[in-house]
RNA sequence: UGUCCCGUUGUGUAAUGGUAGCACAGAUGGUUUUGGUCCAUCUAGUCCGGGUUCGAAUCCUGGCGGGACAACCA
């Protein structure tokens, strides 16, 4: 496998204990020493962040051992299934930085195949069609802590089951009339043993192979078959199938009957990531999109590869998060403040220091000339000097934060007020002289004098000032739109409450859009997804529908802040 | 009242019979033309009881607590 996640940007971590599962298999000489990974997505929905953990561990493992790792989509069920998520797929997998072996697979691939192992366990006696309904299955199951009991359609000749199998997916009867069945244990403490389904009656058109089927082998039958075709050595999943494990085994066995194969993948299981105020699962991420709760799957509010892309994470700062999670068998419930120091790390070092005024209020500088313009050289980014300088234009007429004056300030408020001093950034040290207020009340200008001799780089003033604030001129400033977004649920975990829908915790605040943002001119061409440090402010990237004629930002993640912090 | 899995600072995760470490979060101080970054320091942990052992987070055992499993979903 080469793709850019080889390059290891960051400490590769191989303490976790799948890597040792596999190291003592190699060292026991099985798979004839290969290795072959899997990642294995149902196309029914958006890649989130817990499928990142899983991408990361199972494209990880690949590259650390230099094998492979398959993409393989399980689209068993038709109804659910769609091209769009089959492309949204495979573009996020590419975007975090994997390439998969070979071309991807799909388990409808094997259909065919899957369909000759069902007639040949019909032909060992080991499945039977039922005609029970799905309310009559439910109840003759039993539960976790009584046994089922078995279906009067068990014990069918295996004539008569090739038959009726036969006539299934010739489509002679409706969905729902007919079931295949394993013959296995209908007291199994194990309830996925109790005659689990193996194919149900479906007449769905289907993605892939079209109407071609109609009948569709269900996951439990699928999954396990499908890692043993391709030769898969580590089937890495989360815990919530563990319990299938001796099922998938199960049918591995009756179909092998004894002979020895190069290849048994082997399943491992690891616990599923959860971060704290967010949902992680598919249906309720998609209720969220059906239900235009959020604009869609790619809203900056999701949790979903794509929305942290459009938020403005890069690859490297969720690949560096899986890492800090690591793997582990427990339930966890991860800090989304790890999730945003991974994405502040990232951007430090590699996005461009720029000025952009939120919520603006004017300042004149009453001694500056009227129609001078100074360009005043500036840093891009002081973690990374081959990024280099620019120029930004300074006039008598700049914007500044509105946050950054206070009429009656604290001792500890270092930015402005009147009769203060601060410095602007790569500009003069100011000073408030005065201030106008509108009929509301607010700040509507000030008044400041600057210290000619105090200019940025050659200052002669021997001024000493706390505060340093950013600021745009305005006769030079383009017009943004800035959005700034909240955690989506005010509830650690919205999911988690049981006589609550996790929508009663949705956060009314999760967006601010502010329409009137001034920026300096240097981004009025910014391309999409470009990522920016507004000075002082956040991390913020282009959005997606970003055009030169209107300028879109959305805010990433903003700076620590200990004066926010401090004041609360 | 079944089977299986899991309990290490607030949150994650190491230590695999031999000094309980790291990261995030939190606190304090220093540097700073970003109240950012960086640097330094601090806070805080082996669920409980018994056993084995020179020695137990680790092995055994009994509790307690949490999770998974009863879709013609994956």
């Amino acid at each position: 496998m080469s793709n850019e996640a080889s390059k290891p940007d960051i400490e590769e971590v191989k303490s976790n204990f799948i890597y040792q599962e596999i190291d003592k298999d190699l060292a026991e000489g099985k798979n004839e020493g290969k290795i072959l990974t899997r990642f294995p997505p149902e196309p029914n929905g958006y890649l989130h962040i817990g499928h990142a953990k899983s991408i990361c561990l199972n494209f990880g493992i690949a590259r650390h051992y230099k094998a492979g790792c398959n993409l393989r989509f399980d689209d068993t069920n038709p109804t659910k299934e769609e091209v769009e998520y089959v492309d949204s797929i495979q573009e996020d997998i590419q975007w975090l930085g994997f390439e998969w072996e070979g071309e991807p697979k799909y388990a409808s691939d094997y259909f065919e195949q899957l369909y000759e192992w069902a007639v040949l366990l019909i032909q060992k006696g080991k499945a039977y069609v039922c005609e029970l309904s799905p309310e009559a299955i439910a109840t003759q199951k039993g539960t976790p802590t009584t046994p089922g009991k078995e279906s009067p359609y068990r014990n069918r000749s295996v004539e008569e089951n090739l038959d009726l199998f036969a006539r299934m997916r010739a489509g002679e009867f409706k969905d729902g009339e007919k079931i295949l069945r394993a013959k296995i244990d209908m007291a199994s403490p194990n309830m996925h043993m109790r005659d689990p389904l193996m194919y149900r009656i479906l007449h769905r058109h289907h993605h892939r192979s079209g109407d071609q089927w109609c009948i569709y082998p269900m996951y439990d039958f699928t999954h396990g078959q499908s890692d043993y075709l391709e030769g898969i050595t580590h089937s890495v999943c989360t815990l919530e199938f563990e319990v299938h494990r001796p099922l998938y085994n199960w049918f591995l066995d009756q179909i092998l009957d004894g002979e020895a194969v190069p290849v048994r993948p082997r399943q491992i299981e690891f616990a599923r990531l959860n971060l704290n105020y967010t949902v992680m699962s598919k249906r309720k991420l998609l209720e969220l999109v059906q239900k235009d709760i959020v604009s869609g799957w790619d809203d900056p509010r999701m949790p979903t590869i794509s929305g942290l892309r459009r938020r403005g994470y890069t690859p490297e700062s969720i690949r560096m998060f899986a890492d800090k999670v690591g793997v582990a068998r427990r339930d966890n419930g991860i800090d989304i403040a790890l999730l945003e120091y991974c994405v502040r790390e990232d951007l430090n070092k590699k996005a461009m220091r720029v000025n952009a005024v939120l919520n603006p209020v004017k300042l004149i500088i009453t001694n500056y000339p009227e129609d001078q313009v100074e360009m005043m050289e500036t840093v891009n980014n002081p973690e990374d000097e081959s990024m280099g300088n620019r120029t930004i234009p300074f006039s008598r007429e700049i914007y500044i934060e509105q946050d950054d004056f206070m009429e009656d300030a604290p001792k500890k408020f270092f930015r402005l007020g009147p009769g203060r001093e601060v410095r602007l950034k790569s500009a003069y040290i100011i000073k408030c002289e005065d201030f106008k207020k509108d009929a509301d009340g607010n700040v509507s200008e000030i008044y400041c004098t600057y210290y000619p001799e105090s200019r940025s780089g050659s200052d002669t003033s021997g001024l000493k000032v706390k505060g340093t604030l950013h600021w745009v001129s305005a006769k030079h400033a383009v017009d943004a739109e800035v959005r700034l977004y909240d955690r989506l649920f005010m509830d650690e975990e919205p999911d988690g409450h049981k006589d609550k829908d996790f929508k009663e915790f949705l956060n009314p605040e999760s967006l601010t859009i502010l329409s009137n943002c001034k920026l300096e001119p240097f981004l009025a061409d910014v391309q999409p997804l470009d990522n920016f440090q507004f000075q002082r402010l956040g991390y913020f990237a282009a959005d997606k529908a970003s055009k030169p004629d209107h300028l879109i930002f959305n805010k990433t993640v903003g700076l620590r802040d200990s004066w926010a912090k401090a004041n609360k």
